[in-house]
DNA sequence: ATGTACTCCGTACCTAGATACGGAGTCAAG
DNA sequence: CTTGACTCCGTATCTAGGTACGGAGTACAT
């Protein structure tokens, strides 16, 4: 079994290796053993660490807020109420959102609908909408 | 009628002053008259160039975009169809974001599910789906 | 004429999340 | 033993959209 360098961690874990770095400067991965050579030695549970990121992020958790996630981590069973939390409060942010861009999305049929119904002599109905 | 200074247009516009010098730069608002004094005096119209600006920004189209839609507005009725290209094109990307949003939604509403419904023994599922 | 508000300009800084560069050292295959 | 791939580090750059700073000049009201 060859040893996870951080060119393959960060194959296996679909990122780039400046990514795997980068998190690594931000703390959220851990500082890596650093035999002789000064290489970075992973151990495999990393690969699943830079996956929870991934997975957090596609979730719509920013950076900090997955740093705040993976330390409540360290003790799982009492904290799961405070995790818990984190998710209902990401879930609150994503229906606003969602809200939000409906709200976008139903002015800007407004404004197909005004293009369609215009004369030949009107302006653009969309630039005058817009002003 | 006092004339339109950079801090006035600002303010009737609704944004700072640095934003109008930033928005100067960007191209989206041209370059004012500049007497011998040097400081910048606006025509009145600059405001709703401005507001035209912000409200296309609210709408979600990027300051590119924008000065997309601007350049655009030089000759409108020719336009009309390129312009109403434009907000299909918006119209599309907002629907998509909103898609993939209520699919986070979904997810995040999974989690919680899973953390109602877990014993008392089992490590926290939230933590476990995010793995 | 003096104080305060406004403006000028260039540049730096900010968030968020990476991505790229460059010179030096290291590892592994042939 | 050479070649190519990989790694090291610090720093710079990027997108997007601004915001802030600082020193100097200007305008206007009292």
């Amino acid at each position: 079994m060859t040893q996870n360098t951080i060119g393959k961690v960060a194959q296996r874990a679909g990122v780039g290796v400046e990514t795997v770095r980068f998190y690594e400067r931000r703390g959220l991965v851990p500082q890596p053993a650093r035999p002789a050579n000064g290489f970075r030695i992973y151990p495999d549970d990393v690969i699943d660490r830079i996956r929870f990121i991934r997975h957090a992020k596609v979730m719509g958790f920013t950076l900090a807020e997955i740093h705040d996630l993976l330390s409540l981590r360290v003790a799982p069973r009492s904290n799961c109420t405070t995790i818990r939390q984190r998710v209902d409060e990401k879930l609150t942010q994503v229906e606003a959102k969602i809200a939000g861009l409906k709200k976008i999305k139903r002015q800007l049929q407004r404004l197909v609908t005004s293009c369609d119904t215009r004369t030949p002599t009107d302006d653009c109905p969309v630039l005058e909408a817009l002003q």
